[in-house]
DNA sequence: TATATTTGAGTGATTTTCACTCAAATATAA
DNA sequence: TTATATTTGAGTGAAAATCACTCAAATATA
C-alpha cells in the first residue's frame, strides 16, 4: 500500500482553510496522440478511482487565476488558451466514495469533512501539446495516466460527463478559437492535420476537399522536405502559419442574409 | 423611505442558513418588445443600485433546478428555456455596496454577514414573451423595470458583462436553439421578425436575402390576413411552424470539408 | 389623384460545399 | 528488377448558399 506523504497532507490541510468550500474547478486538458484524443487521469486514492485534475479557489484568487493556478500544478505550463465550458451542480456531486479509497491511510478528519460536502465544480478545458507530462499535483493523487476521450466512461463522479461536454465546446470553438496552435506539432502533414480534426468532430471527412480547404485558407507553410519512414508516397510537411491563423478566425456564423 | 416587510425578510433570514455561502445565480431573462431587446433589473434597496435578478442554491437541490426556482420566482413561468452562459468570480464579486443601500433599515446582522462575501455567480439566459411580468420576488427588492440590452452599462456590480456575455451565447444559439418559440408572439410579421433578428445580431441585414431565407426554410405558416394599422403596404402576418422550426435546427457547424 | 414609403417577389454573379476522378510517389510483393 | 497496392497531391464540375441588386404591389398621406 502506498503511504501518503505527511507533509504534503499537512499543506493540503492548511490550504482548504483558505478555499472556498464546496466549489471546485476541473480541468480537462485535451492532447492529440496522432490518433485520437486524451485527457489526463489522476488516481484518487488506491483502489481505482480514476478522475480527471481539478481544485479549488482561494479565498483571496480570481476564478480564472485559481484555474491557470491548477493547470500549472498539473503540466507545469501557463501559457494555454483556457476556457471555462461549463458549470456542474447535481446534489449526488460529491467525493464519498473517492474518500472511501482513502480507509486504509491516515486521512485528517478535517480533510475528510471538506470532501464529504456536496461540491459544485466549473469547468476549463485547455489543450496540451503532446509532450507534456501529468504531474502529481496533490498528495491524494496516486497515479497519473492519459484516458482516450472514448473511454472516459470509465471515470468516476461525472467526469465523463465533464469530458463529453468540454468535448462539445471544444467542436464549436474549431473556427473561433486558436486550438491548432497548441494541438500541433511544429512540422506536421496534411493527412496527420486531417487525422486531428477527425479525432476533435468525432467523424471522417472528405479527404480531397479538407486538404483544398486547409491550402485556400493560407495558414499553411510548406517545408519543402517530406516525411521519413511513412507507408507509401512520402507527405509533405508543414508548419502553421500563425499569424495568418490567427487572422482566419472567426466568431461569425452564417446566416444565408 | 420603503419599509423592509419583516415576515419576508425573517424568511430570508431563514432561507440563506440551506443556502450555499458564496454561490450565487443570476439570470438573464431576454424579451424583445418590438424594436429592441430587454432585460429585467431589479431595485436592491432604495439607493439607485440596479442589478439584473439571482438568488441562491439549496444545499438540497440541484443547480438547474435552483435555476428553474428563480426563474419562476421573478416571472411566474417555468416552461422557458434555460441555458448556462457562463460563470463569474473575480475577487471583487460582492454586495458590499448593494447592503450600504440598506443602512437605513433594520437588517439582521446574519443577512449582512451573507452579503459581505466574495459570491461565485453562475449565468443563465432565457427568454420571455413579451407580456410577462417582473415581480418583486424578494424583500431586499425595492423596484423592478426592464432595461434595454444598450443601457445596460448602469447596472451594479458586474452585472453589465453578465448580460453581454449572455448576448453573445445568446447570438451563437440562433441556429441551435428553439429561441424563436419563446420570443414571438402568436402572430407577426416578416419586417418584425427581421427586427428581432437585427436586435440579437447587434446588426442591421439585408431585407430581401432575409425574407427569401426565412420563407425558404418552410418553419413559417401564412395566415392569409394583413397587419392592419401599418404606415404602407400592410405586410402579412404569419405564425412560426413549430414543428418545422425545431426540425430545423441543427449544431452542425459549416467547414467545407 | 399623385406621391412617398413599405412590403413582396425575383434575378444573377459569386462563392462555398461536396462528391468525384486521375496522376504521382513509394513500400512491398512477385 | 519489375509489377502492384496504397497513400498522397491535384483537379473538375454539379449543386447549393451567399449576397448585392431591381422591380412591382399595396396603401397612407399629400
Amino acid at each position: 500500500m502506498a503511504q501518503l506523504n505527511e507533509d504534503a497532507l499537512r499543506k493540503l490541510d492548511n490550504d482548504l482553510q483558505g478555499y472556498i468550500p464546496q466549489i471546485s474547478i476541473n480541468l480537462v486538458i485535451f492532447r492529440f496522440n496522432g490518433e485520437a484524443l486524451e485527457v489526463p487521469g489522476v488516481l484518487v486514492g488506491d483502489k481505482n478511482s480514476w478522475t480527471i485534475p481539478g481544485g479549488f479557489i482561494d479565498q483571496s484568487e480570481n476564478l480564472e487565476d485559481a484555474a491557470r493556478r491548477i493547470l500549472k500544478e498539473q503540466i507545469g505550463s501557463e501559457k494555454l488558451l483556457l476556457k471555462q465550458f461549463g458549470c456542474f451542480g447535481n446534489t449526488s456531486r460529491n467525493f464519498g466514495a473517492e474518500i472511501e479509497n482513502f480507509t486504509n491511510h491516515q486521512l485528517p478528519n478535517s480533510i475528510i469533512d471538506w470532501f464529504s460536502r456536496r461540491f459544485i465544480t466549473i469547468g476549463y478545458y485547455t489543450v496540451a501539446p503532446p509532450e507534456l507530462k501529468i504531474l502529481n499535483a496533490s498528495p491524494l493523487f496516486f497515479s497519473t495516466k492519459w484516458v482516450c476521450v472514448k473511454d472516459t466512461n470509465t471515470l468516476a463522479l461525472d467526469h465523463a460527463n465533464l469530458v463529453n461536454e468540454a468535448l462539445k465546446i471544444l467542436r464549436s470553438d474549431l473556427l473561433s478559437k486558436p486550438l491548432l496552435i497548441d494541438f500541433l506539432p511544429d512540422s506536421f502533414t496534411i493527412p496527420e492535420l486531417q487525422k486531428l480534426y477527425e479525432a476533435i468532430l468525432g467523424r471522417t471527412v472528405d479527404r480531397g476537399n479538407f486538404r483544398q480547404r486547409m491550402l485556400k485558407q493560407n495558414i499553411l507553410t510548406k517545408l519543402g522536405v517530406t516525411k521519413k519512414k511513412t507507408s507509401r508516397r512520402p507527405p509533405i510537411l508543414y508548419t502553421l502559419n500563425k499569424q495568418e491563423y490567427l487572422k482566419s478566425l472567426t466568431e461569425d456564423i452564417k446566416l444565408g442574409f
